[in-house]
DNA sequence: GCCAGCATATATCGGCCCGGCATATGCCCG
DNA sequence: CGGGCATATGCCGGGCCGATATATGCTGGC
């Protein structure tokens, strides 16, 4: 699931720049498992127009800088549906707080209580950002699905930290430094 | 949170080689939230190595090759927990299968049933893995904290999909192919 | 009994991807 | 009027993954 099958998967419901399509998968309602950055997106969609999955038309703006405007081939549509068909690779998750909670014990009270905060904080956040997608209009039904399994996960991921942080915080070392030498 | 952290936070708590790394972010107590491969894995240890932040002695072994463990030391549990002090990076999650899933209405009904079994199974395993988990001696309390958390999110996964799978593959087309040109 | 496959163990390489930077420009706010 | 921000494209260094190479003994199936 490379960044390649992102832009097809974008360009596949409309038109999109190259920003838009880094917008979309940051902003929008798939961010929450897919990301992509600059580095990797203008590339990907150089090499499928190289291909002929994609085209571009170059649209100026006054002011603005202009503007390469993607839109999605037929040839495309088919290598994105293939795409789909292909054995799926498995979700993985990348958390540094949790490497970060597993050390408690050699780190000071006020940085584990404030880094969970933040934690509990950010949590809040994707849940409200999730909660805040219109389930109308554009937004297919297959689409409400994975948001509100966004919503399960996140619904209980706020309510064990609220219920659990501070146990986290009581095994922080109260001794400053010393621990670390052990 | 790179790969150089992941090897020193396993140091941490003991000696180990960098095929012991490997084997420990892939199927240890952590390998639901961070994991390494060997092309990162050993240039990584060399490069520590190089710093003074490890030290290795090679073992030979009677029939199988011989074995390069690592050890931390002081300067580089120093730099460990300095690691830990800096802002902590957000979480990232990369799900394939969520991006499959937005996609029912353009697949066949048979292939989201496998699909969404296949990651049923998946989360299944995942959880019973964390159940596994002996609670006892070198393991911290920290370590069962977040061992739980990971639990508590894979159990409302595996409920959201047992109850919801079936709505997704029935938004799956019944008509084959043309829908995708549409 | 023999061979395939697997587990142990280290290491490299191509290629994907991210984050930061450069570039360009007009708008808004202080 | 100047700094920062939003829009927009694109490059580059470096990090990381997956595949592959190399070596070897054990185990299980035929």
């Amino acid at each position: 699931m490379n960044v390649r099958t992102l832009c097809l998967s974008i360009l596949y419901e409309g038109e999109a720049t190259g920003y838009d399509i880094r917008r979309l998968s940051v902003e929008g309602e798939c961010a929450y498992f897919i990301e992509a950055s600059f580095g990797s997106i203008y590339p990907a969609l150089a090499k499928l127009e190289d291909e002929g999955l994609v085209t571009s038309r170059t649209e100026q703006q006054s002011g603005k800088p202009s503007k390469k405007v993607y839109s999605i081939t037929e040839a495309g549509r088919t290598a994105f549906a293939d795409e789909l068909l292909a054995p799926l690779a498995p979700d993985t998750l990348r958390s540094p707080f949790l490497l970060f909670a597993r050390y408690a014990r050699i780190l000071p009270p006020e940085l584990v209580e404030e880094r969970v905060n933040d934690y509990l904080q950010q949590t809040v956040a994707a849940k409200e950002k999730l909660d805040g997608v219109p389930t109308g209009s554009g937004c297919h039904a297959a689409d409400k699905w994975v948001i509100n399994y966004g919503r399960a996960i996140m619904g209980v991921a706020e309510q064990y930290l609220r219920t659990h942080m501070h146990e986290l915080i009581t095994m922080a070392r109260a001794e400053p430094k010393k621990d670390a030498a052990e």
